[in-house]
RNA sequence: GCCGGGGUGGCGGAAUGGCAGACGCACCUGACUCAAAAUCAGGCGAUCGCAAGGUCGUGCGGGUUCGAAUCCCGCCCCCGGUACCA
């Protein structure tokens, strides 16, 4: 640019380039985010982001989730608390086995290669985090706790061994389910037909806490999470009912099956018995003619569950299996099914069958050509009539029939007197089931934190003793191309002595789930470099529950859920009080790539965030994340419209810098709106900034950062209208220059130092860092407004607008209301039935007779 | 299917019973400039009208209300989660 006359071209431009990484280095020196967890002084604020994981497919998503929260953090700390924001990493799982598998090379190397390159994004985005605090869970300073507290969780009987299924490729090994691919079910990796396989496996009882999980006292979390929790834990209050098996020509009959229903009211209706494919019994019971078909359906069971979980509409299918239980309230003998509409998983695996009162029973019996018996009807239907369609919502007037002794009882009668009476012989009792299954933590891979124990052919299962933890990962890995896990051909990690008998032994091979990593990382961060216990439990007890977490709605369920079941079982085996981990939860939206996608590498839709800040500057791009759209939502990326928010700070940056400045292009530029006092003028411009400092501060409290920027535009916008003229530089202009800044400083951290700054040196003032001050009061006197202007509504549609006094009084309202010439002219002579004055005397509505005006005139 | 979220200008969105479209993008016009860019100012839902102004308009259909994007009933579509939970 060449030098001109223009005197604009001699105020200095804003540069967020070379203002930038300046500010980042002076807070880093100034320690600005390093949090004293000690200072009491200062109320606490636990302010958590959900750390990321270290996936190498840094985006602007990241950003999108963290940019927000800074800015929390800031304000909060503006408020004169003590804020703990602090960062870590999710750094064990399944990419960067992947990418050790792919290119070779060490998992840790892959995975600390990504983090230093997220450290120093976050970095250039100005996040005040508290990098003292870091903890990245693939260290062994953080997994060795891991394994203490499943030691602990064993202990206390909350984690055991049992036997369950995997998704299993013949030269991978164990799968997740995301590496199962098709309808065939083929090995991402190798193509290999998928087959499953049963292991001994580990878990943690989770559902020892399904009722207090139901229960979310003192926690002040989005309805939706709760819901889906909620649903999640599935509780069903019933009963077991136990069935004899009859007696055939292939089978002596008397086992016992035992159902789970959630309606013993309906036992009457039981018409036939329906076991899931995989009961232990099925085998025992099926008749040698009917065993063909049985297996064969078994086998086909096995795939199908998998294959067309689409579909739940789809027909019934099933086989009997040629035997019979006794119904134990009406001595009926009952056909026995196997079909795969019946889970093993759930209940006992065994349903009674009532298609009267059923939708899948009533399917699956009208497929099978099974009777169909009515035990419920409400008052005045044809007990007999058949059904066409199962009849399950209840009504008040709704009464057992057919049911023997217990006829005209009512549904809720008939449920306790029949669970009462098989009661008397054992043959049933109350039961509640939860859809929610134990935690299956077992992971045939490499990349987690080993479980600490040792399998001695003498002592059995042996826990490693706590001062040999942690047992850490071997640092030679070999893959040798296969995603089958490298432990178990690890003679070094394998073999070891039994601690109990010093005989030889072998080392268990599983790794933990990294929902374990995650589901306590909140209170290390607490005492991150602590190698005497996993939590400090005098700062647990002063810093948690955290105050506020952010992070992805897609979680509702999973970590959320074993998050607080962590903390309940930590409570527990005594490391603290506390039984919840998060007060408070906001659940973000996702950004998602330009094509409505999942930002990933394999796309190519990722979005990287330098290059944006190369060319805006990383303010412009923190306050565009925060301007698109409420933070909730998310939505598909599009940089259109950054432009805008630069422009912004570049309006801002003039604002302050050059206040007399004029524009050539406006003749306008330099006077007073027309017909404006200086007066008026400086009223206007306190008004403005005091009104913004009102509403700004309630959009950052309620996480609405969108219209918070756009506040702060107005704002701008208001002033910029000023500069130049006689009131520009003056008191009330110097005062709302300060509030912007302030207001705009947690969203843009550098400018609105860089700007502070000079204007701190401009008046000879000793320089301090705009986010050690205070967030500004504001003066409600300067809010109020002299005048205010009245929509007047005629039968609800606008026909004219009056400014009157603020505080006009109703009559006088009403008076300007009916004297204004274009209501005169729109009444046309009508009376009005009636004035509403709305919201008290913010809006006038007339109310008249539609049709003839004559008739009422 | 069930659960949750949503549907508003050309686009992102604002307004949660009271002026629909704040703020911004794109676009148009003007100023500045030799010119362009940048910048500044103004305009910008549709439609009828020279204008003043009118009419219509928040997925669709009904309802409640003086007044509905907002509340209620029925339906359609989109996104996320889940998968026959007895």
């Amino acid at each position: 640019m060449t030098e001109t006359t223009d005197s604009r071209i001699r105020v200095e431009r804003y540069d967020p380039i070379a203002i930038e990484p300046r500010w980042q280095a002076r807070w880093g020196e100034l320690g600005l985010h390093d949090t004293d967890l000690d200072d009491t002084s200062k109320p606490k604020y636990y302010l958590l982001t959900m750390y990321p994981y270290p996936s190498g497919d840094l985006h602007i998503g990241h950003w999108y989730i963290v940019t927000p929260s800074d800015a929390l953090a800031r304000y909060r700390r503006m408020h004169g608390y003590n804020v703990f924001f602090p960062i870590g990493f999710d750094a064990f799982g399944l990419p960067a086995e992947n990418a050790a598998i792919r290119n070779g090379g060490h998992p840790f190397t892959w995975t600390m290669s990504n983090i230093e390159n997220m450290r120093r994004q976050f970095k250039t985005m100005g996040a005040t985090f508290a990098w003292k605090n870091e903890v990245v869970t693939a260290d062994p300073s953080y997994y060795r706790w891991n394994q203490w507290l499943f030691l602990q969780f064993l202990k206390a009987g909350l984690a055991y061994r049992a036997t369950s299924a995997v998704d299993w490729c013949p030269n991978d090994g164990t799968l997740a389910r995301e590496q199962v691919e098709g309808t065939d079910r083929h090995c991402w990796r190798c193509g290999a037909l998928v087959e499953k396989r049963d292991l001994a496996q580990w878990f943690l009882k989770t559902t020892a806490y399904a009722d207090e999980l139901l229960r979310f006292d003192g926690i002040d979390w989005p309805e939706p999470i709760r819901i889906q929790q909620t649903n999640w834990i599935g509780r069903s209050e019933g009963a077991e009912i136990d069935f004899a098996v009859a007696a055939d020509d292939h089978q002596p009959g008397g086992d016992t099956l035992r159902v789970f229903t959630t309606r013993p009211d309906t036992l009457f209706g039981a018409t036939f018995m329906v076991l899931a494919p995989e009961h232990p019994l099925v085998e025992r019971l099926t008749d040698p003619a009917h065993l063909a078909e049985v297996a064969a359906y078994i086998a086909q069971a096995r795939r199908r569950t998998e294959i067309d979980r689409l579909s739940t509409d789809r027909e019934k299918t099933g086989v009997a299996i040629g035997a019979s239980a006794i119904n134990p309230v009406n001595g009926e003998r009952i056909p026995i099914f196997i079909a795969d509409y019946v889970l093993s998983g759930y209940g006992t695996g065994a349903i009674m069958a009532v298609p009267a009162h059923d939708e899948r029973d009533f399917a699956f019996a009208t497929t099978f050509g099974l009777p169909i018996r009515r035990v419920i009807a409400a008052e005045g239907v044809d007990a007999v009539a058949p059904l066409d369609m199962a009849y399950i919502a209840h009504a008040a007037g709704d009464r057992l029939v057919n049911s023997g002794p217990f006829d005209g009882l009512s549904a809720a009668e008939g449920n306790a007197a029949i669970v009462a009476l098989l009661a008397e012989t054992g043959a049933a009792e109350p039961k509640v089931t939860y859809r929610l299954h134990d935690w299956l933590i077992s992971r045939q891979r490499y990349w987690g934190t080993p479980i600490p124990v040792i399998h001695c052919p003498t002592d059995g299962i042996v826990p490693v003793p706590d001062e040999q933890l942690p047992v850490r990962l071997p640092e030679t890995v070999d893959y040798r191309g296969s995603g089958e896990n490298p432990l178990d051909r690890d003679a070094a990690f394998l073999d070891v002595t039994c601690p109990v008998c010093d005989g030889p032994a072998r080392r268990e091979t599983d790794t933990l789930d990294t929902f374990i990593d995650s589901s306590w990382y909140w209170f290390r961060y607490l005492s991150p470099h602590d190698d005497d216990a996993p939590v400090d439990g005098p700062m647990v007890a002063r810093w948690t529950p955290v105050d506020q977490y952010t992070g992805g709605a897609e979680h509702a369920v999973m970590h959320l859920m074993y998050s607080r079941f962590f903390t309940k079982a930590m409570a527990d085996i005594g490391l603290m009080t506390e039984r919840e981990p998060f007060k408070r939860l906001f659940n973000q939206g996702q950004i998602l790539g330009a094509d409505g996608e999942r930002m990933s590498k394999s796309r190519g839709n990722v979005q990287d965030p330098d290059e944006l800040v190369q060319r805006y500057g990383a303010d412009t791009v923190r306050l565009f994340l925060m301007f698109m759209g409420p933070w909730d939502q998310g939505g598909p990326w599009s940089p259109t419209g950054i432009g805008g928010v630069h422009r912004f700070l570049n309006r801002v940056w003039t604002l302050v810098i050059d206040a007399h400045g004029r524009e050539p292009g406006d003749p306008e530029s330099g006077s007073l709106p027309a017909g404006e006092s200086e007066t008026v003028a400086r009223a206007t411009i306190r008004g403005a900034a005091h009104r913004t400092l009102r509403d700004v501060s309630l959009d950052y409290d309620a996480f609405r950062f969108n219209t918070m920027v756009a506040k702060l535009m107005e704002l701008a916008n208001t002033l910029f209208r000023y500069r130049g003229t006689s009131v520009a530089g003056g008191p009330e202009w110097d005062e709302a220059i300060r509030l912007l800044l302030l207001m705009l400083a947690p969203a843009a951290p550098h400018v609105t130092d860089e700007l502070w700054s000079r204007r701190l040196s401009a008046a000879g003032a000793p320089w301090a860092s705009i986010h050690t001050q205070s967030w500004p009061a504001v003066d409600v006197a300067a809010t109020a407004e002299a005048t205010r202007e009245v929509p007047v509504q005629i039968n609800g549609k606008l026909r004219d607008k009056v400014t009157v006094a603020t505080d006009v009084d109703a009559a006088t309202l009403e008076a300007v209301v009916l004297a204004s010439p274009k209501v005169v002219a729109a009444l046309a002579g009508r009376t009005p039935l009636r004035v509403i004055h709305a919201g008290g005397g913010k809006l006038v509505n007339i109310v008249v007779r539609d049709g003839s005006s004559l008739e009422i005139a």
